[in-house]
DNA sequence: AAATACCTGAGTAGTTTAGTCGGGAATTGT
DNA sequence: ACAATTCCCGACTAAACTACTCAGGTATTT
């Protein structure tokens, strides 16, 4: 699990989607124009982001991409991973040869805290995401308040 | 908030330090010899740990590194902050001079994401992955049990 | 005085980021 | 048929970042 802004550029032009594309498809130029970002990066992006599936594109005039499914079935971990391939956290390739007892210790707590991130990323959605920016509140909306209190307390 | 190797070897370095650091001060060129990692490297990362009041130095012979307080009291966001200067996730620094009103919505949304995994981060102490690993379990230790429900739940 | 160990800054090969550029291929409207 | 639109694809690149090395310091102990 990375966390770059090759993700925040993901997740935003993601997020445009799923705000602008009420059933149309969005064009990359609109998103580029909206979001600021170059359209040959987006171009990058998205070939990523359809080869995971979480993007359907359509050619031709009128053409654009969309959801591949609905936005609460599209998760920020999903698009993250698609565009940051992960890197080896164990740098002995999870194959314990490593010297020292030690050292995959200390990598295999590493994994687990990135496991941590990456399953707290995994349960919010576009939706999520959507629903908080038109109510304009702190909360992520979506969670049930069971889950906003595991939120707080974390 | 960014999350790359360099996060990770400050983290496993903080991590070799707690658990070997009995009182006596820590020599950076033994935990470079216990994490791999190189010397050179690590004295540019302590340089920052210090300066972010997480360790203490004692020169000369003898000397070494300690942590600045209890295990108890070093959290994995401190650290990664420490070492990893935050970038700024809203790209119109925060001052709001968007051209387009949705821009800006875009940017708090992913500002708020990045809150919570900092929150997320600031509640996993050394001493919390001291413990796990010496119980060699798959769940993080030292925190409560409703903390524990919340962290399967997230 | 000598050894230890922190401290600092400058440099650097390799990788990643965030693009540009140039050309295609599919689809639509005229 | 033809032009416009839009996705698609690969090669290339300046700038930044990573993970180091190197060369010297300075403080402290024996």
């Amino acid at each position: 699990m990375k966390l770059t802004t090759r993700g925040r550029y993901a997740v935003t032009a993601m997020l445009d989607l799923a705000i602008h594309g009420g059933g149309q498809p969005t064009t990359l130029g609109d998103i580029s124009r909206r979001q600021e970002i170059s359209l040959s990066y987006l171009e990058q992006l998205f070939a990523k982001l359809r080869r995971e599936n979480l993007v359907v594109s359509i050619r031709g005039p009128g053409g654009g991409y969309q959801l591949a499914r609905g936005d609460a079935a599209i998760y920020v971990a999903q698009i993250i991973d698609a565009v940051d391939e992960s890197i080896d956290a164990t740098n002995c390739q999870g194959k314990g040869d490593c010297n020292h007892g030690e050292v995959c210790l200390t990598h295999h707590l590493w994994q687990d805290l990135s496991d941590q991130i990456h399953n707290f990323l995994s349960d919010i959605s576009l939706a999520d995401l959507v629903s908080k920016g038109s109510h304009n509140g702190t909360r992520v909306s979506g969670l049930t308040d069971a889950q906003m209190v595991s939120v707080r307390q974390l």
